[in-house]
DNA sequence: ACTAAACTGTTGACATATCATCTATTGGTT
DNA sequence: AACCAATAGATGATATGTCAACAGTTTAGT
């Protein structure tokens, strides 16, 4: 089967994705994280708690429907709560519990470990070219995807 | 804050992926089809009918139990047909219909086209220098999944 | 000041995904 | 042949994701 490079590309790279994110549930699992509930922990954990679910949305561009569930989970946990956000009735400001902000570091240091894992047969030059190819290509691909989205 | 060039490497990948498949889903929706069901579509295409659930679980790498309600909503929407497997009456042999044949030639020419647009911005090289770097770390990461799930 | 538009978060319908568990078969060992 | 482990697919609980529609608030334009 004769395959075009640039459909291989985006075949490496979705699949390359998938298995990391196969993999990182395996990682977050004995801290009762999943992949979704731990970028929010990352999320709040550089942002000072300043956020609203808006923000959140943007940030790790999901839809907002999508925060709402998420926070409920979190928030049953008690690794974040939901505050009044200053001067607009409409939203909240969402924060880390200390519980939250420990789960983090913990779960963290067990993602940065198997970062090393996955990239140890990498050099540091195949690292970096690929990381400045990769945003090029996700740049056209959400320019297409505004632009699919307009023509509807 | 990433900083970290390998970590920066898994976000970037993520983040392409889900780019990728944000617009696909724009691509796709036209034609009624997922993501999901495309795969499936494009899969049975190539292997000429000739899978039964189980072989298309592993291929796409998802659970079996994901394909029974995929094959439900694509049976129901007459894209595909399952028949007995012969010679094993657990299993089943997925197999095109004309109309799923024929909606996968067009979705696939939509595809192939959305693929030229967001790698258009790339060189040659270097579609070819990361389609080879991306493997290997989808290959480490599957080992670190599968020796994390054994550790269970 | 008022109205219309835009925005925030929630809800419900649905698709996709995992996982544990079930039934029905199949196949290998003794 | 009889038994028991492995396999195929289905099911139900749960999480994540989209999308459309809604209520309540805020903001902009006149």
């Amino acid at each position: 089967m004769v395959t075009d490079p640039a459909i291989e590309l985006v075949v490496n790279t979705v699949s390359a994705s998938n298995a990391l994110l196969r993999a990182s549930r395996r990682v977050f699992r004995p801290f009762g994280l999943s992949e979704a509930q731990f970028n929010v922990l990352q999320v709040l954990q550089d942002a000072d708690d300043q956020l609203s679910q808006r923000e959140l949305s943007d940030i790790l561009i999901v839809d907002r429907s999508n925060i709402t569930g998420l926070i409920d989970r979190m928030e049953k946990a008690a690794w974040v709560k939901r505050q009044p956000a200053p001067g607009d009735r409409r939203a909240y400001r969402v924060a880390l519990t200390p519980d939250g902000r420990r789960l983090w570091r913990q779960a963290n240091a067990a993602y940065v470990q198997a970062i090393a894992r996955v990239t140890v047969n990498l050099t540091p030059a195949q690292i970096k070219a690929v990381s400045r190819v990769l945003p090029v290509m996700e740049r056209s691909a959400h320019a297409l995807e505004l632009e699919l989205a307009a023509a509807e």
